[in-house]
Order: C-alpha cells, then sequence, then structure tokens
DNA sequence: CGCATTATTGACCCGAATCAAATGAGGTGG
DNA sequence: CCACCTCATTTGATTCGGGTCAATAATGCG
C-alpha cells in the first residue's frame, strides 16, 4: 500500500465518511502533498479555494494583528481539518493562516468538490457540523479565558493544550509560538516560564519542554476561576 | 393566522428550511414561548434538552466566570438561533448562558426531534453547517480583538456591533452588558463612554446610547491595527 | 421616609507591555 | 581559524492601561 499516496481511512476526515460510491471520486480529486516546517498552507485573506485535511505533522492556524502580532487560534495535528472556516461567509477568504510547526502531509479537496460532496451525503455534513460545534465552545471558552486569566493561568492553558495536542508530556515549540498561543509578549512567557521552572512544575531546556506535575498546572486553572 | 402560535417561515430558521412533509411534525414538536426581559432561556452548565429559535426580542449569550464576572459571547436577535452550542459535545451541557434584554418569543425544540430534522432534511443540516462556520469566523475575529486591542477599541467595536444587531444608531443597554461585551469593568467602561461622549462620538443619557460618528468608531478600530 | 441599588469619581496599585542592553549561539566568508 | 554578522536568549528598568477599592451622590422603591 502505497502511504503518501493513498488517504489511511482512519485518519482522513473526508475519507472516513465518503460513502462508497464516491471514494474513487475523492481519489480522483483530491491532492496529496508534503509540507516543510515554517511551510505556509495558506495566509489569512487569500481567497479560499478549498479544504485540508491534515495527514500528518502539526500545523498552527493563526490570526495576525499588525505586522508584527499574531494570535494562535489552534493546534492542528494529524486528522483534524484545516481551512474550513472559509465556509458561510460571502466573501470565501481564509480568515486566517496556517503555518507547518514540522514536517508533514495534508490532503487536499477544493471547494467545489467537496461541497458536492457535502450535498450527496449528509451524514459528512452531519459530522462536519459537529466538528464545527466542538471548535466553537472551544473558541468561546479560550475568548472568556483570554479576558479573565492571567499570564500565568494562559500559560499553563496553553502548555497543557500542546502536550494534549503532541500526545506527550515533552514537546517541541518555540517560545514565539508559546507566546501567541498564550496571547502574551515574548519576554513575559520566558519569565513566567522560568518561574514554573523554579518551581518544579516543568523542565525546559532550548526549544523543548517537559511537564513534570501537570496537576499543578491544571489547579493555576480553576485556581484562576 | 395566529401570529404567536405558528412560525413566520421568514424569520424562524427551522420552518425556513424545513422540507414540506416535515412542516406538520414541525408545529407538532415545536414550543412557543413568550419570555420576560431579564429572563433566563437556559444556564451555562445545564443538561442541553433543546434548541431556540428566537422568534422576537434581543437576547445576551454569556458564559461565567467566577461568581461576579461574566463574558458577552454574542448578542442574538430576531431569526437566530439560541443553544445550538450544545451539540457536538460528549456532555450536552450548555456551554454559555443566555438572558433576554428584552421581552419576546422563541420557538423550541427538543434535541432528539431537531437531530431527527436533520438526518432527513440535509438542506437543513447545510445551513447549519454554515451558519455554525459564521459564528466561528466571529468567534475568533473577536478572540484576537481582545487580546490586541485596548478597552477604548473594544468598547467602540461593541457598540457598533449592538448598533448591527438593533438595526438603530440608537439604542438602550445598561453599563453593566457593554462591560461584559467589551470584555472589560464597568468603571472603565463608563470613564471610556464618557471619554466617547465629550469628543461627540456618541450621546448617553441613562441607559440610552446614540450612536453620533460611525465613523470615526470605526477608525478606532482600523487604527488600532 | 429609610433602605438598597446604581451612578460617579478619585486614589492607588499591579500585571504585563515596552524599551533597551548585554550575552550567547550559530553561520558565512575571507 | 578568526572576524563578523545576524538572530535568539536573557535580564533589567521603566511605563502605563486598566483593574481594584473606597467614598459620595443619586435614584429608585417598598
Amino acid at each position: 500500500m502505497k502511504k503518501n499516496r493513498d488517504c489511511d481511512l482512519k485518519t482522513c476526515f473526508l475519507c472516513q465518511h465518503a460513502i462508497p460510491e464516491w471514494l474513487s471520486a475523492v481519489a480522483a480529486n483530491r491532492r496529496h502533498q508534503a509540507f516543510k516546517k515554517g511551510e505556509m498552507l495558506f495566509r489569512e485573506g487569500e481567497p479560499a479555494t478549498g479544504i485540508y485535511f491534515l495527514y500528518d505533522g502539526k500545523v498552527k492556524v493563526h490570526k495576525q494583528w499588525g505586522p508584527e502580532k499574531e494570535l494562535i487560534i489552534r493546534l492542528a495535528k494529524k486528522g483534524d481539518i484545516l481551512g474550513h472556516r472559509g465556509f458561510g461567509s460571502d466573501q470565501r477568504l481564509y480568515p486566517v493562516s496556517a503555518t507547518a510547526l514540522e514536517d508533514g502531509t495534508y490532503c487536499y479537496v477544493n471547494n467545489a468538490f467537496f461541497e458536492a460532496s457535502l450535498k450527496v451525503n449528509p451524514a459528512l455534513t452531519y459530522r462536519l457540523m459537529q466538528f464545527y460545534a466542538a471548535e466553537l465552545q472551544e473558541a468561546e471558552k479560550k475568548m472568556r479565558n483570554l479576558v479573565h486569566m492571567d499570564v500565568k493561568s494562559r500559560l499553563a492553558d496553553a502548555l497543557l493544550e500542546i502536550s494534549r495536542v503532541y500526545g506527550d508530556k515533552q514537546f517541541t515549540i518555540n517560545r514565539q509560538d508559546l507566546a501567541s498561543l498564550a496571547g502574551a509578549t515574548y519576554e513575559t512567557i520566558y519569565r513566567t516560564l522560568q518561574d514554573f521552572t523554579q518551581q518544579g512544575l516543568i523542565e525546559a531546556e532550548g526549544k523543548s519542554i517537559t511537564i513534570l506535575q501537570e496537576k499543578k498546572l491544571r489547579q493555576l486553572l480553576t485556581a484562576a476561576l
């Protein structure tokens, strides 16, 4: 089985929910593509031409603010969907950018085909709707957190999320991305990270971070409430 | 035509997209209900039993933080959907509360019936999905704004949004809600509002606010960028 | 007419952004 | 191999927006 050319039914959202009659059509219309760390899959403000199914690798979804500032909206991992935010708007521009945090592969289909899929496959539409609903909940929770929690709690939250996405207590991330994820500046994150290290909550050397006391990090979240 | 008992096809999302064969079923399963200003339609953390279609009146959707603090996620008006955030999660608890800002009416159907509707009516599912997508975009934009804009800009944004929802440059809202919408404290909003008034951008007397210079308010947003 | 909210304003404080500078780490070309 | 440049890391000093607290005035309201 050619792993790089064929969709793994277990990981690709589209194939997972494709009706049998459409599997060949899906195969004909999708485009598999490898990408490198740092590469932008799509850019905020560009016309939304299609939708991406992340096959492998981690990707950050972020929104720009001015020339220097950004906010990381979400981290995506294997099996996640990207570019779906273009749907529902009139203009069909990507409202966010997607940048690879590591090498990986995606599966792309253009909007026309994807919409056709949705039309003939209500179950797919239904699942996608659920996916949106879940994302919406996450977004709104994060919204509240950004307003009401201090940086320390937001950083704890960010670390736990990264750990969850990577499926490991140890992971690699640069400080700037960490700052953008927590919604704070580089310097502040640097200091807070140092604080956490001194308290023995985490271990940080270089870009590698290990969570030592997950429980205490979680307490920071609930304590802020 | 009994206005209070029957869904206006033009305003109710559910009826608007119902397939003809189901119109009678919809009629049988929906529950129309009047509500009073200040009444809570549903409460964050409660089991999500169903979905609400706002027939008349304005409703705030908000998320609690601690005993005293809240963040208004969104304002809903005639034709909007409420309680749809319960979908997609495992637990099926409302992740937000909904409180009436004025008297109104809603149309309610329980989850079981609504899900059945979605199953037999792909067009409805598709439209709902688009609705979610639009909400998601809004939420994420707001997220970024809350992080990167100062209070002055956030208040300008909030005022413009209220004006848009109410379809009028003049509207009524209490300061506390305004604060929760802009993600700031009562006092800060009070002062900033005073500032705007002195600059002649708005006129405020009591709970009534009139936008005088919409253009300048918008400039506050783009200027922050 | 007292009591309870809500409005209004001032003073203070603090978290975190900003600014600035020093240090270190890699990469490149001479 | 060294000089040089660029870029990330590290740390200190300073500033400031806005949250918190408190005190008074005003406005209901039973």
